[in-house]
DNA sequence: CATTTATGCGTACAAGCGTACGCATGAATG
DNA sequence: CATTCATGCGTACGCTTGTACGCATAAATG
């Protein structure tokens, strides 16, 4: 795995938008943020620039506009997010999480029977 | 709700530390820190004085030793740290986090055994 | 063609972060 | 008692983060 510096917060908001619809201009992924998310048009260049410096993303010029796209999958984004989080918070436990996670983050009807079916697969893996 | 300023991740490993054993000194948080997480003494007390200053302790002199205790409750800072990580990195979609946990990070026997636990419960009441 | 609009790119800048040193002082040890 | 050890407290310092401005230039519009 390719040593990366650590994505910020605000930095993984933008990757997240542009994940979702790489490759993109910058004016695209500004857009595609939630309307109540107010940030201005250049700092999401800025943003968009210091991934591509930290090599989560890569770009090139399409005539004069700069296409992004992304580079780090988003699973390897969020796992090392994930593990980090899990790492301080929790001293790297899992279940502490998932039990906030169930007990503190409104989980409805649908979720939950999702969340059977995934541990279901994962029991019969397991075996 | 006392609006704080937010938390830092170092931060967060140390008010983690300290909430398993408040109250505690400075030199009791370092000695009870993994030891593999090399971070000097004095770093440990610039955490804890921040901490502090931010709201998330408070402390008093015993004789000339400093004690520090936890003032906001791991639940607390627990559920602003993972909401606003959702928020970033899901856009608020608690599910995705859940599926990357029972997917990507090693679930053992109990832990399933416990899982299906918390979702009956959590069943019961939502009818 | 003149003007407005959009974009790239360089730069800025205060606040926060991670990490720590040094000094003064009080406690412990030989 | 003299020396070593531990701690509080003030301060430091380069780096990162969040947020953005300004200029040059190219495209679109009237």
């Amino acid at each position: 795995m390719t040593e990366r510096q650590p994505i910020s917060k605000g930095e993984m908001e933008i990757a997240r938008a542009l994940w979702e619809i790489s490759p993109a201009t910058v004016r695209a992924v500004y857009e595609s943020l939630p309307n109540n998310r107010k940030m201005g048009f250049s700092t999401v260049q800025t943003y968009l620039r210091r991934l591509e410096t930290k090599g989560y993303v890569t770009s090139s010029l399409d005539g004069r506009v700069r296409v992004y796209a992304s580079r780090t999958k988003a699973r390897t984004v969020i796992r090392e997010t994930v593990d980090d989080l899990v790492q301080r918070l929790f001293g790297g436990e899992t279940m502490p999480l998932m039990r906030h996670l169930i007990e503190e983050r409104g989980i409805n009807e649908k979720n939950l029977a999702e969340l059977r079916e995934l541990i279901d697969r994962l029991e019969q893996e397991t075996e």
